[in-house]
DNA sequence: TAAGTTAGCATACAAATGTATGGCAATTAT
DNA sequence: ATAATTGCCATACATTTGTATGCTAACTTA
């Protein structure tokens, strides 16, 4: 269980999972001092080495921007996106609105696909696993047959996507899991976009 | 149109894109030195210019890791299916291309690689399907346990290479399909590559 | 009251980092 | 034959960067 952050350093963590995942390179001390007017390096590293303390971010010693973000390696690891569409986050899971709301927030919706890496194998219903990246559009509507990404119970799935009356039915490409039928109103659930692509990289599996 | 770059400019590029891609954020001009050999930045240094001048990345003066990818601008990269390559039983090879695919930019294509399309569902238990796209790299010598695509009698297969004493195995991972042996002296055997990735878009697939 | 945490500042310093310049050998192009 | 490019090295330098230390102030906790 980690510790709660205070304000400002939530809203350092909030800077700093900005720029990992917008722009891709994680900033320095005088970045993160001049993006808030701090006056000194120093208080930067103070709040650094709060936050990593409190178990939210690693770093490696003497490394210039050497910040690695202990959060969101439960399911996704989300890629950064190049270019304009970058669109930062796609999927935070902070633990503090797991906490409260007990789903993971979307903090910032992209306005095109987006990429995660695939991490365990909670997905391999669908012939997904670990290591996989997916391509994922949050900005689709899911029409009927479409694979999804989804949030359920803190769980995240890939299925088929099937809308019923007053339920959604996810059904898992192996025949032998059933389907998961899902009331429409029940909080835990959250679609998080349509899988479009998935890329495999083989050069590390042989054997 | 971009230049080429040479040899060791391209192995240096390779190595950015791997940091990048890979460990998240680029190295310095020291890390690449390093991984080299260099004993100087300097040298590194010159190369990014080479590169830079050549348009495949961009630096930020004076910054730390300061280095982006230019490739990547766009998201999927249009590129020719050579053929049709059948994981169970053996179908011909097309001498054109027969097909294109917009390919992710995550998915490296090593130079000389191409694409082939995947027919048949032999190799269903290593996780590839019909219609998935193998990327095919034909420069590297094939190690035991690797996913090979060979040619057979005018015909192409994918199948997993085990290398034996005076023959030659090709497994499939579907219990169904009996390995094929084939005597290292017989004359219609060659390996095409080995697969480096695949891609699979799931667009068409709905319902 | 005393101790601890949080939040900020200043200063100092070693190491890391990017950059500039010049030199040299080998190859390639003109 | 000459010029240009490539590939590597050495040295030097100004910043940048991470780190350490000490100081002040406000607030919370024991």
């Amino acid at each position: 269980m980690q510790k709660e952050l205070t304000t400002i350093q939530k809203s350092i963590l909030d800077f700093l999972i900005d720029q990992i995942k917008g722009k891709g390179i994680p900033p320095t001390l005088a970045d993160v001092a001049k993006h808030f007017g701090y006056k000194n390096r120093a208080t930067v590293q103070q709040h650094f080495q709060a936050i990593e303390k409190k178990g939210y971010i690693r770093k490696s010693p003497k490394l210039s921007r050497g910040i690695e973000l202990t959060l969101e390696d439960k399911f996704f690891v989300p890629r950064p996106i190049l270019g304009e569409v970058a669109a930062g986050n796609p999927l935070t899971i902070y633990p503090d609105a797991i906490d409260t709301v007990k789903l993971p927030t979307i903090a910032r919706m992209p306005q095109d696909s987006f990429l995660l890496r695939v991490k365990g194998d909670s997905l391999k219903d669908a012939y997904i696993f670990s290591g996989d990246i997916v391509i994922v559009n949050p900005n689709l509507e899911p029409k009927n047959g479409q694979i999804v990404v989804a949030i359920l119970d803190d769980a995240a799935v890939v299925k088929r996507y099937y809308k019923k009356r007053s339920e959604i039915e996810l059904v898992s490409e192996n025949a032998e899991y059933k389907p998961i039928v899902i009331d429409k109103k029940y909080a835990s659930f959250k679609i998080v976009g349509i899988v479009v692509g998935i890329y495999r990289s083989m050069e590390k599996k042989a054997g």
